[in-house]
RNA sequence: GGCCCGGUAGCUCAAUGGAUAGAGCAUCAGUCUUCGGAACUGAGGGUUGGGGGUUCGAUUCCCUCCCGGGUCGCCA
């Protein structure tokens, strides 16, 4: 898309060619910190020293030729030479009514990109294990997975979502086991996969003083590979039973996949490429048994491909899901959202699959997340006590969103009420993870998560509410079929410092979207959303809309809270964070 | 020990090699007979972990050391 920003860049980049004065290569236009009273800059230090001038002199001299040759109608407003800097500055009435038209016109697709067309991106997020309840450590990878997934939508892309639920392994030989031993729990929903979790730590506890238990929970992880019929039966009932409870937090989240393949459905796959990769050589077979691959990088960790009792491993059913998906989706892309902790199961996982011809076509990417801590910095386990589960979590947010409600807007009626306290709670919990770089650490600080000032998701979303609020105001008077075709002499009255800085915040959202895409990193979005609710913010304060000194400027005024409306709203649906019309 | 990631204000975090390193929280001081105060304004607060190097310019790139976290074949 050619926004309003790309063609102001464009034009730069255009009078400063034309001026002659530069070599169309030393050409570096660039976006100045905020401090800057400039909008597009261009540091001339090297095209100085190419051209054999100094910098200061080689920027007033640009200046003085680029100032005669704006055209009319350009984006371009005034330039200067400050230093050895040639400073541009945005035409304030031209970019208002640039971005406001292509904002209220694309509306629910302001941003959107198609520089993704034609090109596929699976994206494998969330993965929580079977039989287990989801907690807090795999709500980083379900909201920073579908945020990216929205994202890379956006950019034109065609993504698909894929759950790879972990299914499969010896974990579940000891989940059997365990049931073999104490039975199977009575008991439905959340309620069963509690019991099958505290079996589950139980039998493992008493494993490590056991090697028999230990032989008997690796004996049936095998059996239940070979096809075992009552290891088949149990296990459809856990991967079952943990899918309908999952939904409910899926739902709650506005989480949804395309596929669902877990761990188990590559299981036909894995003889075969277990010997393909002895065939090519890159593994080999142990006397033991196992197959190890090694050598593959100088700095890479020898791993396991298979087990010495031939039961597989993790990483076999991760090559397999590969060629898989290589076949089925032929993607561009696959973006794995995953901890941290488990970089290097990954860079073997790459390495390997390169290695086996599987990646020649495709770029793997590991998005690393932090850990989550709790407020007292501590790791969270169910063995260390302080364990906390989505449910809850997600629970306790609403609950405390509730309360607020209950203080600042008691005269909402109770269904609204609900209603907005599980938005404002769940997107609480998401911004929560989303507002900082993905690979720090974060910590589980209810007070910060659920503040109701500063940089924290209820402020982004009651700046929406207040946009709304004026709109509904507003719209009694001002007929809604007034905004479209945009009346010509209305955008240009708007030249307010806070309503130009407003302008040219809204104008950045595309770019923003482009950098989030670079950088598989959804919070350079949250940031944007940020400083949009702090403009608006200023804006509001020094500019009455209803009470505007004209009712051109009234109407001008209410076409840029119309356009925050819409391009917050956008911003915030990139996060999954819904926006609610009052709260 | 090898590899990976972090170290920026009291705390939590930003800053494509560019101009005076920016926000929120906390602290202190203000605005307001409100288009929604869940707001807005201002102040104080920094040797960007230490030391070298690269260059017109380094929080950013390179080297080295220190601190914290993670990880290193039969779990996932």
């Amino acid at each position: 898309m050619n926004y309003a920003l790309d063609r102001f860049a464009a034009e730069v980049r255009s009078v400063i060619s034309a001026s002659g004065k530069v070599p169309e290569a030393l050409i570096e236009v660039q976006v100045p910190k905020p401090s800057i009273p400039a909008d597009l800059c261009f540091p001339t230090f090297r095209a100085a020293k190419e051209v054999g001038m100094d910098a200061p002199r080689l920027a007033q001299e640009l200046a003085a030729a680029v100032s005669g040759a704006v055209p009319p109608d350009s984006l371009i407003g005034e330039v200067s030479a400050v230093g050895p800097f040639l400073n541009f500055a945005l035409h304030p009435q031209h970019l208002a009514a640039a971005v406001l038209d292509e904002i209220l016109c694309a509306s629910d697709r302001y941003g959107r990109e198609s520089t993704g067309a034609g090109k596929t991106i699976v994206v494998d997020y969330s993965s929580p294990n079977v039989a287990k309840r989801m907690h807090v450590g795999h709500i980083r990878s379900t909201i920073i997975g579908q945020s990216l997934i929205h994202i890379f939508r956006a950019l034109g892309y065609r993504v698909i979502g894929d759950n790879h639920l972990g299914d499969w392994g010896k974990q579940f030989g000891i989940i059997i086991a365990s049931v073999v031993r104490e039975g199977k729990p009575q008991t439905e929903g959340e309620e069963a996969l509690a019991h099958l979790e505290a079996m589950y730590t139980r039998y493992s506890e008493a494993m490590k003083d056991d090697p028999a238990l230990d032989e008997e929970a690796r004996q049936w992880s095998l059996r239940l590979e070979q096809g075992n019929a009552d290891a088949r039966a149990l296990w459809q009932w856990c991967v079952e039973t943990t899918l309908q409870v999952n939904q409910r937090n899926y739902d709650r989240l506005g989480v949804s996949f395309d596929h669902v393949y877990g761990e188990s459905f590559y299981e036909a796959m894995l003889p075969g490429m277990i010997q393909q990769a002895l065939e090519m050589n890159v593994a080999r077979r142990e006397e033991g048994g196992a197959v190890v691959v090694e050598g593959l990088d100088e700095k890479l960790p020898t791993f396991l491909l298979q087990r010495s009792d031939g039961g597989t491993l993790y990483l076999t059913r991760d090559i397999a899901t590969i060629a898989f998906r290589m076949r089925e989706f032929r993607p561009d892309q696959i973006i794995y959202v995953i901890g941290a902790p488990q970089e290097l199961h990954l860079r073997q996982l790459f390495a390997l699959s390169r290695a086996m011809g599987y990646a020649q076509e495709v770029e793997l990417v590991h998005v690393a997340f932090g850990t989550v801590f709790d407020a007292t910095g501590q790791a969270l386990s169910t063995r260390r006590g302080n364990m906390v589960y989505l449910e809850t979590l997600l629970d306790e947010a609403v609950a405390r969103a509730r309360g607020v409600i209950e203080q600042k807007q008691a005269d909402l009626s109770e269904e609204e009420k609900e209603r907005v306290a599980e938005m404002v709670g769940i997107g609480a919990v998401i911004y929560n993870d989303l507002y900082q770089d993905p690979r720090r650490n974060i910590t589980l600080d209810w007070d910060r998560m659920l503040s109701t000032e500063g940089n924290s998701a209820t402020y982004l979303q009651y700046s929406y509410a207040r946009c709304r609020s004026i709109m509904r105001k507003a719209e009694q008077a001002l007929s809604v079929e007034r905004l479209l075709p945009m009346d010509p002499t209305l955008a240009p009255l708007l030249i307010h410092p806070t309503e130009q800085q407003l302008l040219k915040h809204l104008a950045r959202l595309p770019a923003v979207i482009r950098e989030a895409g670079e950088r598989y990193t959804p919070f350079v979005i949250a940031d944007w959303c940020y400083t949009t609710a702090r403009e608006f913010g200023v804006f509001f304060e020094q500019c009455p809309v209803l009470k505007a000194e004209t009712p051109p400027l009234r109407e001008a005024r209410f076409l840029l809270v119309t356009a925050t409306a819409q391009a917050l709203k956008n911003g915030l649906s990139l996060l999954g964070i819904q926006a609610p019309e009052r709260m």
